[in-house]
DNA sequence: TTGAAAGCGCTAACAC
DNA sequence: GTGTTAGCGCTTTCAA
């Protein structure tokens, strides 16, 4: 083997040739030779730096700046069975929908997936046929653990997963089991809401209406919790003030309609920002001034809040902490290290603008 | 060898056990041994089925099935120095701006890149030192190719990764060095504006003003090149009715003033969503009505726009085809077949809706 | 058309 | 503290 080693490094211009030579990549081989150590030594000096001596450790690291050498990912995987890959089922942002939430979820999450050495791999998860995506990336063993954030319309998938022995960490609580023991990181939907309406309340609105969503949807019912909540809390009455509907536009548009019509809310809490803009649309359509007539309050804190005109108050999620919290989870599940905490709560915010 | 093969195969259940037991993961040799031919006739008939005999490729595709059997990425890789992974640097959208473009686009990369067998790799690409970012990825043999989308300030990474002799494409034109032979996919903007500037010329406009970005921006330049174009073909004047700045909200709504208080234009074509945005909010201020005082159009068909009231007139961008022209670009690149044509230049549409 | 041998680059286990 | 051995699962010769 050291004659092997040796022959590489004779092969290798990089041994001889100046940093960052890219026509042949350097391998430990090539390192071990420059450095005058066995491979082993300078997989230790990568792995468990604590194990060399520290002249030892000197002259590998500076073999190693000199060639630029990057240990090939492909080999470390086969032998570790790790892949150091994170998977993320992607799916589209709804078009026509003012969401475009999950932009800042992905970003922190891969800044902090790479300090603690991992990388994000995107795959397409059928809406049909989840459980085959998933199934793919770990029969080929492409990645070490999933970030689950489709558990809106209830999660087969985290069932899925936990039976398989997969290692995730959810973005959403597990409604449906709330006595799951998976990791997840979720918002406080209904202090979120709860928010929004106090913030109303103590404008002086007395008559707050909530555009929510279908029942069956387990956020919709959490988020109109807090509107409920706090409307008692106030002494407030809700009768005929709660509209449900899928969150498009056109919906809160047509609730926006009805419930001026019959209640004559003068603040409106929203599940969605689609439906707050669906919302300011029936506004607009009656003439009647955001803001000044008609307080509105969104929920996610999209961009088309943040550019509409008026301002669109909102809530806004705390999407860089949730992927903090979800990677520090995923550390742990990498490391074998127990979760101690395995849920996470984290409280949303209100920003408020022009509209309330 | 021989030897070996079967010993694995008795060591592995699922040879003897039930399709899909996830406790082991089959390889080849449990495929082999359980379709009573070599582990090579397996990887044949996976890679080069044609060199099969029907009979053999019969039994062997059973056996795969049975045992839902994928092939080991990370020893795939290793022996043939490719990941199929596709690395894509990835920015978060700029809070305040009413951008998600980039939704469309990469999920239909991801599509389309599976279908090819490859997979997206996130990763941060460094503002300041993105070449670091890119070249980690490429030590590390971590990704095949690149999907390059940050053209629009100039773009050193692509000087760099030719140089590097990486493989990549561009999502938007080499504007620095138009001879460059570098294969890429982008839109013409030029004619974005030119079919924004006609509609409203259509509509009757006359003084008809452009909401552009800096002179240094390419991107904007091309644009605006589409609204003078159209402008001087029907015989417009175009006098003090163009404005430039940083593509804000905030330039938005201040050029919009300045252009209302000098040469009160009753079109503004944008340069983007945003800038139409504040377009839009300053219409507000004055309490001008978009669409029937004065018309607007946008640009990039944003969430915002779709969702705003009124209603953004824009100008869509074919994501979905400019993410299909570069994967298939992509394949010819990472098949080693000649990119007959590097360069790809779509035509975007125009979206009207309340504002024109 | 199928099979045997070799080895990609790395690290776990064990020797020294 | 450092070196040696073995082998992860696959594909690429080359031989039969």
């Amino acid at each position: 083997m050291e004659e092997r080693d040796a022959e590489m490094a004779r092969r290798v211009p990089a041994a001889g040739g100046h940093a960052g030579d890219p026509s042949v990549a350097p391998t430990l081989a090539t390192v071990a030779a420059r450095a005058g150590v066995s491979r082993q030594t300078v997989s230790n000096a990568i792995n468990n730096p604590a194990l060399l001596a520290e002249e030892t450790l000197g002259k590998v690291e500076r073999a190693i700046a000199d060639l630029g050498y990057s240990p090939n990912l492909a080999a470390r995987s086969l032998r570790t069975r790790a892949t150091r890959l994170i998977g993320l089922p992607f799916e589209p942002a709804q078009e026509g929908t003012a969401n475009a939430l999950m932009d800042r979820f992905v970003h922190t999450l891969v800044e902090s997936t790479r300090e603690i050495g991992y990388h994000v791999l995107l795959f397409a998860a059928d809406a049909e046929d989840a459980e085959q995506g998933y199934e793919r990336m770990l029969r080929s063993t492409a990645v070490d653990a999933f970030v689950v954030t489709e558990t809106y319309r209830g999660s087969p998938q985290v069932e899925y997963l936990q039976r398989r022995g997969a290692l995730f960490v959810a973005f959403g609580r597990p409604w449906d089991a709330p006595d799951a023991t998976h990791p997840w990181v979720d918002v406080d939907g209904a202090a979120g809401a709860a928010l929004a309406t106090a913030h109303l309340a103590d404008r002086g609105h007395e008559v707050i209406a909530w555009l929510g969503w279908t029942t069956d949807q387990p956020i919709g019912e959490d988020r109109r919790s807090g509107w409920m909540r706090t409307m008692r809390e106030r002494g407030l009455d809700t009768t005929r003030l709660s509209a449900r509907g899928d969150g498009t536009l056109e919906y809160g548009r047509r609730a926006t309609h009805a419930l001026l019509d019959a209640r004559k809310p003068t603040g409106l809490v929203c599940a969605s920002d689609t439906v707050a803009m669906g919302a300011l649309r029936a506004l607009h359509e009656r003439g009647l001034a955001p803001g000044r007539d008609i307080a509105v309050v969104g929920f996610d804190d999209s961009l088309a809040a943040q550019v509409a005109s008026p301002g669109l108050s909102s809530v806004r999620q705390p999407l860089e902490d949730i992927a903090l919290g979800v990677v520090e989870r995923l550390e742990r599940l990498l490391t074998h290290r127990p979760v101690d905490e395995p849920g996470l709560l984290l409280q949303p915010t209100l920003v408020v603008r022009d509209t309330s």
